[in-house]
DNA sequence: ATCGATGCATCGACCTTCGACATATAAGCA
DNA sequence: TGCTTATATGTCGAAGGTCGATGCATCGAT
């Protein structure tokens, strides 16, 4: 039985997206890839959650696009972290962090 | 400086209602209250998300309420966990742990 | 008499996720 | 040749939840 998949929560889509860009640039296609391939297809990045946070990302100049030749030999969207989406993705990280530790504290509350 | 509020991501306020109850039943102001505090104002719990998470909650039969008098001597409605609320809670919990060790995962990676 | 806390509830705006669909190229295979 | 799969980008509408504003009502305290 292949691993249960279920909807990730709204908004953390783009910090992975964020997250994955943090080490190198990538094309839309390669980081879905690498979310589904690293959660252990856990996390699952359909097209149409997918193209529109990068969209929506670079909207907010988090994120930068450049047309270049993936591995494949074909043109790809390429995108890469800006300096001010490299400070959101510590601001969404410590967010998240500062959330799990609430949830974690009222799940162990009473034990 | 308060600590930091920020929007809880879709779908988690239902988790921590079901959790809250699971000790024993309440009424939606004191849930609401009580979720706040134990996470120390990190999750804050409007009421525009509380009624409607409640009524969701009750429709799926997850929840069952009755009407009885407050600590405060007015009547409030207070809601107690079915059983098949208790098994979706279970269910939740273990998505939430999965998604945040997946979450986890990518954020580790390449360090 | 007014204010804050208690208590329930609805409404519309806003945003994200999701599945379906569309398009195009390249590789592999029957 | 024709079919399928993988690569790669994108849009669309439906669905669902969160949020702030607003409304109503009671109670105790100042």
């Amino acid at each position: 039985m292949p691993p249960e998949r279920f909807p990730i929560p709204q908004g953390t889509l783009d910090m992975l997206i964020l997250q994955i860009l943090s080490l190198e640039p990538a094309h839309g296609y390669a980081i879905a890839q690498r979310i589904e391939q690293i959660s252990r297809q856990v996390v699952q990045v359909g097209q149409g959650s997918l193209y529109p946070a990068l969209h929506r990302l670079e909207q907010k100049t988090w994120l930068r696009s450049e047309w270049r030749e993936s591995e494949t030999g074909r043109e790809a969207k390429f995108y890469s972290l800006t300096r001010t989406g490299r400070q959101q993705l510590a601001r969404e990280k410590e967010s998240w962090d500062r959330l799990t530790a609430a949830v974690r504290l009222i799940f162990d509350q009473g034990e």
